[in-house]
DNA sequence: ATAAAATGCGCAATCGATTGCACTTTTATT
DNA sequence: AATAAAAGTGCAATCGATTGCGCATTTTAT
């Protein structure tokens, strides 16, 4: 920050012979401050370039005006639209966001965490990381009070408004839709347990394979980060199985792109071969070819509705909390749409 | 923010019986405080759950240790890498990184920065949005000499550090090599002349049509905001004209890809019939049948240069200035390589 | 003309952390 | 033992904006 002198309402008030809390109180709109007077005040803060340093008001009032978002990866199309629907809400709401990534590590989150606290942001939008399972620096903002929204992938323990999208329901849907397409042996590509989307896409998976009598084997379910390189490692070992799967629901569109390109570089025909389906509708899934049939996540929504939540908590002391399931919808392109082409 | 209160420093001091200002050195590990007493006052302060409110050291320091990083969208990858590049020098440097989208708006973007200056940020990384083209909220860090950085899309009246890519050597190489793929019409759209960027990518298109003796046709030439759905317009504007082009150079990868998925649907073929080329290498251009020829940009490399030198400023209070100009790289794929169809 | 109400403004304290300088205590040197 | 130097700590001011309460002046009502 520049060292050199900085206009302050103290010189405005010099100027004009008057005293500083005038000046506060001109440049503030209050109503006890003749016309007269704060039109001169205000003409020669113009004048100076003087700024109000929001450091300063923001300790006097113990209101920052600003809320947090954390989430794992700015580059995932899904929470960059997360990001943009919270920030048009709050924005007009007239709150500044201030947005950090915890690239999906623990160590990290925590340490933007609790540098958003000693900030003292009014409150804080979070989609925890995949590798945090520890709750601490977050059940602080619960036990002082201080808003706290998770959106997407929530930690059930902390009792506080959620905005989720119905992973259930998605992964029974796709799991559904490729039985309906005469898939027989459904694999899935599940991201790591501890985050309740990744448990409960797969406990629709399960669901849908039990309600049709299709018996669950545990051999064609396979954990792992969903990043392609693990894609590829995942199709691999489930190619080798004595008796391989001939649809694959893979946790994230990027997954299922990687294993897609692999299994095409292998002769495997898609979707007559092998049926593939991701999650999310990552911008790609729609033009590549074939299409990536995908369960598509509001995420602007999500975003806006978040921000409403976070809003709420702050503005009211309102202490009673939902959580707001939002639809996802199944989007049938041709990685699966065996039937078709028939 | 939370109304109950949280401890401070005065808390501790009066636990210990000792002052205020002992219990600062102490949790800022001072020298002259011994060791026997700044345990005691650091097991207190952990006991309590004490918290530095930043908002104060901030003030009194007149330094935040926080780095502002202003894109135009946060969904671009090119962007987002960027950033991941930044934040990765300024978080081992010991700084908060603020991130904040302008969605391409000027008057956005001059309410983020006005934020950030109140903020008192110890610098700020900005490249400007496409509609900015008047820039006192920028010139106003100059001015008072406060640390900032532009990156790729940058001001040349304001002289500062600038981490720019070769875009005019990026739009010659383009052209020049679609040139050598045989294409004798190219077509050039173009982003906002306003941006250097922009501007330059055209120069180097011009200068490669002039290089190879063929003459320069003002319709050839589309100037929009690279929209999607502008360059279908474009798209469908070129092949209307009485001699329509047989490549397209595209400013970017979204265009290109659009213009391509407009021209499959018209049954013409690419790379043969037309060959395109996009420009900024997004994750999906590798992909997509066809794979698109582009230009790649070294993001995350410019991010961490940006965030070196705003660092540098910030640390040092040398005001020499230089403009960094990362090289690009042809990355040649299907969709313009027409002599290898043949 | 007088009293009451409204308007406009200033003083001083607050917010929470940091730090210069002075003072006291402890340690080292003569 | 006396003196000087080093170590350890506290007081008070600072950072810049905000605001409660009191005071003075102006305006309105009686």
């Amino acid at each position: 920050m520049i060292k050199n002198s900085e206009p302050t309402i103290h010189d405005i008030a010099r100027e004009l012979k008057i005293s500083a809390s005038t000046v506060s109180r001109a440049l503030n709109d209050n109503p006890r401050i003749s016309l007269k007077t704060k039109e001169k005040i205000k003409a020669i803060a113009l004048s100076m370039g003087y700024r109000p340093n929001t450091l300063a008001s923001n300790l006097r009032n113990k209101k920052s005006n600003t809320i947090g978002i954390v989430v794992p990866l700015i580059n995932r199309y899904f929470f960059s639209s997360v990001i943009s629907g919270a920030e048009d809400v709050a924005f007009k709401a007239g709150y500044n966001v201030v947005i950090s990534q915890s690239n999906d590590l623990a160590a990290k989150e925590i340490s933007i965490v609790q540098s958003m606290f000693s900030n003292r942001v009014d409150g804080l939008i979070i989609s925890i990381a995949m590798q945090t399972n520890t709750f601490e620096h977050l059940k602080i903002f619960r036990k002082k009070n201080i808003p706290l929204v998770f959106f997407d992938r929530a930690v059930p323990e902390i009792e506080t408004d959620k905005i989720v999208v119905d992973d259930f329901a998605g992964g029974f849907r796709v799991t559904q839709h490729l039985i309906d397409q005469g898939y027989q042996r459904i694999a899935h590509l599940a991201g790591t347990q501890n985050l309740m989307t990744y448990f409960d896409r797969k406990n629709g998976y399960i669901e849908a394979l039990r309600k049709n009598g299709i018996p669950f084997d545990e051999s064609l379910v396979i954990i792992n980060s969903l990043t392609s390189e693990e894609g590829i490692t995942a199709v691999q070992q489930l190619m080798a199985l004595k008796n391989p799967p001939d649809a694959i629901f893979c946790g994230n569109d990027t997954t299922a792109l990687s294993a897609m390109i692999y299994l095409r570089d292998k002769g495997i025909r898609i979707p007559l071969d092998i049926g593939i389906v991701g999650f999310s509708n990552e911008p790609f899934s729609k033009v590549v070819s074939p299409s990536i049939t995908t369960i598509a996540q509001p995420g602007f929504q999500m975003g806006q509705k978040a921000a409403e939540s976070i809003i709420r908590q702050i503005e009211t002391k309102e202490r009673t909390f939902q959580t707001i399931v939002l639809p996802t919808e199944l989007i049938i392109r041709e990685s699966s749409s065996r039937r078709s082409f028939q």
